[in-house]
DNA sequence: TCATATGATACTATATAAGTATCAGTTAGC
DNA sequence: GCTAACTGATACTTATATAGTATCATATGA
């Protein structure tokens, strides 16, 4: 499952996403606008800088701003970003594991399929997408 | 994610699915064949019973059998049974939560969608699946 | 009547999630 | 060159969920 985490993680990068090129958004403004609690997104905006996705200008009127287009970052990327490994639909499918059971087991197997389609889906889905999407129901308030 | 105990629940109803119809499998058997602790089993089993995915036969030479044809038992009924709610992507899709940002959020919009395709997904998989591709791959084992 | 079963439920330990706190470093503007 | 407004890094705390155990009661076939 997504975790409350990647969920402010999704929230605040969208908010992003709405901004104009080159505009930097400082922490304090998206944890306001967003209702995230500030010190928690700080630690959230960390882990996004270091996975590439946002970059920060450092010092007064600095802020954040995205690493790349809107179009080339997905759901995926925000939730293996944040949530260290992937969205494991269970325990036997996470790679450094290794179930032992993985070869003979016809429910590791249905399993695998099921979570490379939701994966799929999920990459499917970017920022851009979602700024598109409330452009066309007109919606497009801060908390959205 | 789907739970360990999940994991188990669909392992040991697939041991059952192998059987002959109204043959009973102890929970002894089945937490040996499938090296689920047995306590732990016995509690999981309990919440398929009353779930109503299977009938138990009491006292001495009684155990568990399936409770309708392998074909009506999907993943999705075993992770309803055991994981009390649903296969949740985000808290925020939680029926009894009820989300106060659902309406403006594309968030919330777009992760249901993919939510509900991966309930259909798990849906369009049962029993009788499983047991055929066994047979399919000629992997029969216990522990599988 | 006893060994072998399940029914029901309370309990415990551990891991993960969620959020907080602290200190250090950077930069714009007065 | 000092200070306010920023981010970088990481340690810490607390709440909740997961995973597993324990106990007592009830049913039934040999």
């Amino acid at each position: 499952m997504i975790t409350r985490e990647t969920d402010y993680a999704i929230r605040a990068m969208l908010y992003l996403a709405r901004q104009h090129d080159k505009e930097v958004v400082s922490t304090t403004v998206l944890a306001g606008a967003m209702e995230i609690p500030y010190r928690f997104l700080r630690r959230i905006l960390l882990r996004l800088g270091a996975a590439g996705l946002v970059v920060s200008t450092r010092g007064q009127r600095g802020g954040l701003q995205l690493a790349r287009a809107a179009e080339g970052i997905s759901l995926l990327d925000l939730i293996l970003a944040v949530d260290a490994e992937a969205v494991l639909l269970n325990t036997c499918l996470q790679e450094s594991a290794h179930c032992q059971r993985a070869d003979a087991c016809v429910v590791h197997e249905a399993l695998q399929h099921v979570q490379v389609e939701l994966h799929q889906r999920l990459a499917s889905i970017t920022l851009a997408t979602l700024v598109t999407a409330e452009r066309e129901h007109g919606r497009y308030n801060n908390t959205a």
